[in-house]
DNA sequence: ATGGTCACG
DNA sequence: ACGTACGTGACCATT
């Protein structure tokens, strides 16, 4: 017996649409209405298994309906963007599920549905949430329409609409009555449901409602009356056309139950609908296998390993091979050759298994073997594990985060479990998925071009960052404690006083409870607004410090407090046996290529503000060795020098003059010698504006001037600079065009934001494309520059060593006897570390016996 | 978990 | 008409 499905599309999508939240996959594309349309498309064949199915879409109105829609449905709101983006793509998947998609110039989805539903007499469903087509009932003919958005589906048969009072041609009377707001129908002005399906109880057509008007009474008589045109034409809006010129044969729309094609699952996973993926069944698979390359493939069933005999064997596997990947994560699982074993660790209670130190052991000679080659995820973090056990991670051959990371910046995978969902892998043991993915991930470094920036910088640095993390940083805890005593004093005093000018007790740290001391009680003026109240930011409270004496107790306090638990009793826990801290550095969490610092976070230890820089002093060399620090001066704008090949910035750069006053000279107008200070501020604000991205009202916060004479700061800049404008210009229009932009090594960001309809998200990524090629190649160069000195060191059997990286600064606690040539090795790194560069590269050296000397 | 704030480059 | 500098992480209060 046949059955076929009718899916009004554009209502379907419509609802889906309004009834989800704007999804979006990583890249920007709106996906939402797609997901809710395959979730409802999927449920009606699990409930109705149909045997064919076509889905209809709306081009533009008939013609001959033109001056009606002039009139009304031309009202109706255009499709926002967010909803039209979706449908090309939506259109594609249903063509690569072998669904025909009937659509005709000149007439809409229901037009079509209508004319199909009266030309095949098989039974058949129309789905739609619209209920004009209820119009459409026949002994053949039902319903489905669709209710509270996507989620709920009501049946409507001839018994159904005749419970209700109704045959299905009087849905047409019905609306031109009461009318239909969703669709622009007019109706009736005063007349509701009620009304009219009363009248047509009584009358039983619109006809028949006019034919006996007289009979009638009161105000109604006169609302209808008047109204007769609108309801007669909104009669004409109601009615669907049931003979539209279309041909296809039923077997065309034959239905073909999945398992659906790999193109279907391709274009699924493009648009990251992993949910729908994962319901579903493709070609070539079967309920435990995946695919890789489109081509099938079994996932290996894990052997356990519970002794060391079986141990042994695979390790004799492992050193045949050359070749294993490795998981310590969830459970230790190893992966060779195809083969993938579940090594089970001895719970203390029961004592099967192996034992996690015999384990190591065993393993030990083939971590640090140079031969053999490891495939891990976060091959760092497995360094710092395994050297609990005394034994070195050697020969990493892939990380698969570090693979992971450079294809694609800006997702930040914080488990295995995550890299594995994001490829859709199916079930199975870690190092078999990890051996997998290693495959997968290197096509995509191959086809991006970074498999050179792969293997000859994140790769190698992985030992270096391993290195300087192990080293750690000295504190010295007496200025630690001093400092707090110092603080905690002060604090004390200051929520005291702060207290006495409110007049109550209140959690000064609380911006909730001071926002309402400050606005509410004390009466002082607003400032910006946040989400949730009235901002207290540094900001605000300056711009009131002098009316109320509570105020600049408030900003004291701040600062205190915030380097207090920050820098003192956050770090202080910290502190191993030795007084030293070790950082973690993530390698694989900037969208630019920045290193990131974490546990603590050493890379914002504070230098800017007086108070800070006593905190600095507390980062002091290990016994007996003084800190040797470098940092890049003005980096990011040589960089900016180099790319654009601006002239007057590359001699500056090139002849040592002053880049803020050479700004200031040429934008003011005045000669090199008679810009003031203040002009070089502004000029030095500006520069940075520039690298950001500037936007006049970002430089105007900044410098705190008006939004127009930071336009015309920008304007006289880029008039001074043309190749710098030019620059800029050139990478908002190569990420548009290509979706992304790259650095000096071709690090790659993609800028989805750029192809959003919101105007914020669009001018950030604009900015984003002007700053990444900047901030992305000076830490391209500076890793370069690591990777040289942590060799140089290791070269010259130097003792000193490398302990941190702030960005443009590098950081080395050495030796008092290797000071002299361990600084100017630093620097002569760092400086030619990119020799061809027309700019000049300038390191600045210093040592102390703390970091706030050093600098 | 999220937002506000503030430390750094 | 609208809301904006780029990149991070930690702490605190609040939900």
């Amino acid at each position: 017996m046949d059955k076929l499905i009718l899916l009004d599309s554009n209502s379907l999508i419509n609802r889906a649409y309004y009834a989800l939240p704007n999804l979006t996959n990583h890249s920007g594309q709106y996906t939402g209405a797609i997901f809710g349309y395959l979730n409802m498309l999927l449920k009606i064949v699990d409930t109705y298994k149909p045997t064919h199915i076509i889905a209809t879409f709306d081009r533009k109105a008939p013609t001959f309906r033109k001056e009606i829609y002039d009139g009304y449905k031309a009202t109706r709101k255009p499709m926002p963007h967010e909803l039209a983006s979706q449908l090309a793509p939506l259109k594609e998947i249903i063509k690569a599920m072998n669904i025909p998609i009937l659509e005709m110039d000149g007439y809409e989805a229901d037009d079509i549905i209508g004319t199909l539903a009266k030309k095949f007499k098989v039974q058949t469903f129309i789905v739609t949430g619209d209920k004009d087509s209820l119009q459409l009932i026949d002994d053949t003919t039902t319903v489905l329409l669709t209710k509270k958005g996507i989620t709920e589906i009501a049946y409507y048969d001839e018994a159904m609409l005749k419970s209700e009072g109704l045959v299905p041609s009087q849905i047409i009377d019905l609306k031109s009555l009461m009318g239909d707001s969703s669709d622009n129908i007019p109706g009736v002005a005063g007349v509701g449901e009620k009304t009219a399906k009363d009248l047509l109880a009584k009358y039983n057509t619109l006809d028949g409602v006019y034919e006996h008007i007289d009979e009638i009474k009161g105000k109604l008589q006169e609302k209808l009356v008047l109204n007769k045109d609108m309801a007669y034409l909104s009669y004409e809006l109601a009615t669907i056309n049931t003979h539209s010129p279309i041909d296809i044969a039923l077997d065309e729309a034959k239905f073909i139950y999945p398992p659906f094609s790999g193109e279907v699952k391709r274009l699924l996973k493009n648009l990251e609908l992993t949910k729908i993926v994962d319901r579903l069944q493709f070609d070539g698979e079967s309920e435990a296998g995946g695919t890789l390359d489109g081509q099938a493939f079994e996932l290996p069933v894990s052997q356990d390993i519970d002794n060391i005999e079986g141990l042994n064997e695979v390790l004799a596997k492992i050193l045949m091979h050359g070749e294993f990947a490795f998981s310590l994560s969830k459970k230790i699982t190893i992966a060779v050759d195809g083969e993938c074993f579940n090594i089970l660790i001895a719970d203390n209670l029961f004592g099967e298994g192996i034992d996690y130190n015999q384990f190591i052991s065993a393993m030990k000679g083939i971590f640090e073997s140079d031969k053999i080659q490891k495939i891990c995820y976060d091959s760092k973090n497995a360094m710092h594990i395994l050297e609990q056990n005394d034994t070195k991670l050697c020969n990493v051959k892939s990380d698969v985060l570090l693979k992971a990371y450079l294809v694609d910046a800006n997702r930040n995978y914080k488990s295995e479990q995550e890299l594995f969902n994001a490829y859709n892998l199916p079930e199975g043991d870690e190092a078999i998925l990890i051996y997998y993915i290693d495959n997968i991930l290197d096509k995509e470094l191959e086809e991006r071009n970074l498999t050179k920036l792969y293997k000859e910088l994140e790769l190698p640095l992985v030992y270096v960052l391993y290195d300087m993390e192990k080293q750690g940083f000295k504190v010295d805890l007496n200025i630690l404690k001093e400092l707090d005593d110092k603080y905690t004093k002060e604090l004390d005093s200051l929520i005291k006083e702060i207290v006495a000018y409110a007049g109550k007790p209140f959690n000064v740290n609380s911006t909730k409870q001071l926002a309402s001391v400050l606005f509410e009680d004390l009466g002082l003026k607003t400032g910006k607004k946040t989400k949730t109240g009235y901002s207290t930011n540094v900001d605000v409270l300056n711009s009131i410090k002098n009316q109320h004496p509570i105020v600049p107790l408030i900003l004291r306090q701040r600062e205190l407090a915030k380097l207090k638990s920050t820098y003192l009793d956050g770090i202080l826990p910290m502190v191993d046996s030795n007084h030293k801290i070790h950082t973690v550095f993530k390698q694989t969490v900037t969208a630019t290529g920045r290193l990131s610092s974490t546990e603590p976070n050493l890379q914002n230890i504070p230098i800017r503000k007086p108070e800070g820089k006593q905190i600095r002093k507390m980062f002091v060399a290990s016994q007996g060795n003084t800190l040797v620090c470098a940092d890049y001066s003005q980096i990011e704008l040589r960089l900016m020098a180099e790319f654009s090949g601006d002239e007057t910035m590359l001699n500056a750069f090139n002849n040592n003059i002053d880049i803020h006053a050479t700004t200031a000279s040429k934008v003011f107008g005045v000669p090199l010698e008679m810009v003031t200070p203040d002009m070089r501020r502004q000029a030095k604000a500006v520069n940075f504006g520039i690298i950001y991205g500037i936007s006049d009202f970002g430089l105007s916060e900044d410098l705190g001037i008006s939004v127009y004479k930071a336009r015309d700061f920008i304007a006289g800049y880029f008039a001074t600079y043309p190749k710098i404008k030019q620059y800029m210009d050139k990478c908002v229009e190569i990420a548009k065009e290509k979706g992304y932009v790259t650095t000096y090594l071709n690090r790659r960001r993609e800028i989805p934001e750029l192809k959003s309809s919101n105007y914020n998200l669009r001018s950030f990524g604009e900015r984003v494309a002007m700053n990444m090629p900047l901030q992305g190649s000076a830490s391209d160069i500076i890793k370069m520059a690591m990777l040289k000195v942590y060799d140089t060191l290791n070269q010259k059997k130097l003792k000193a060593k490398l302990i941190m990286q702030v960005h443009d600064e590098l950081i080395i606690d050495c030796p008092l006897d290797e000071v002299e040539e361990v600084k100017t090795l630093l620097v002569d790194c760092m400086q030619n570390i990119t020799p061809d560069f027309k700019v000049k590269l300038v390191a600045e050296c210093g040592s102390g016996d703390n970091w706030l000397e050093a600098k």
